[in-house]
DNA sequence: CTGACATTTTAATAATTGTTTAACAATGGA
DNA sequence: TCCATTGTTAAACAATTATTAAAATGTCAG
């Protein structure tokens, strides 16, 4: 089970529009992931901008980056997300997790 | 499915540790809720820092609040919870869902 | 080596957040 | 009504956050 503390830390991530958008994006590419600068294309965010939400999301465990030639690669780690979307349905559902299971 | 402003309200509500314990302590004590002070004492937060975390979590539609006498009751309210799983499961999952699944 | 490209870091700033204290309703019992 | 109790609101403040522009780092091509 994720600590509190950390599931915090994961919420917050993910709790402001840019990131939440940026995460979603590095789901839908894959394992690849991403570069950094197509990310900020894609999304039209500044680079300094978006470095800083980069290092939010990595320090939350929910990014994992790579380098490649002048590249950075983000790509979208599952491991935390699985591991707070777990917290909230065992802690957060009353009780009934079924109640908050997807695919109902 | 919820849109993306309500689940980074919902997300940025819970991204606090004392929101946080909030919510799953109220979780915990079903439908019926707890008064506010009840709630104060338990978790140790003053009332008025209490009552800011409670309009947080209330305006991003976490919780549900009664009057009782003098007491005010608040409750969880299961149903942005219960969406804002939806969504991560449905768009931070990989598009493989059962990766974020609970119970595996 | 030099220059261009990709990204990060730093510094400055505005906006938001969380806490405290004190004052303010609202309710119900004596 | 008077008063104690319950909870919210308001004001002030420190701390954190998000953004921008500028400087710095790192990487490769020529």
């Amino acid at each position: 089970m994720m600590k509190p503390a950390q599931v915090v830390k994961a919420l917050a991530a993910l709790a402001q529009p840019t990131r939440l958008a940026i995460y979603r994006l590095l789901v839908a590419r894959g394992p690849e992931g991403m570069a950094a600068g197509q990310v900020a294309e894609k999304l039209k965010v500044s680079p300094a901008t978006l470095s800083f939400h980069f290092k939010t999301l990595s320090h939350a465990g929910l990014l994992d980056s790579r380098q490649d030639g002048r590249f950075v690669y983000y790509a979208a780690n599952f491991t935390v997300m699985n591991g707070m979307v777990g917290y909230l349905t065992e802690n957060c559902c009353g009780g009934n997790p079924a109640a908050c299971k997807p695919g109902k």
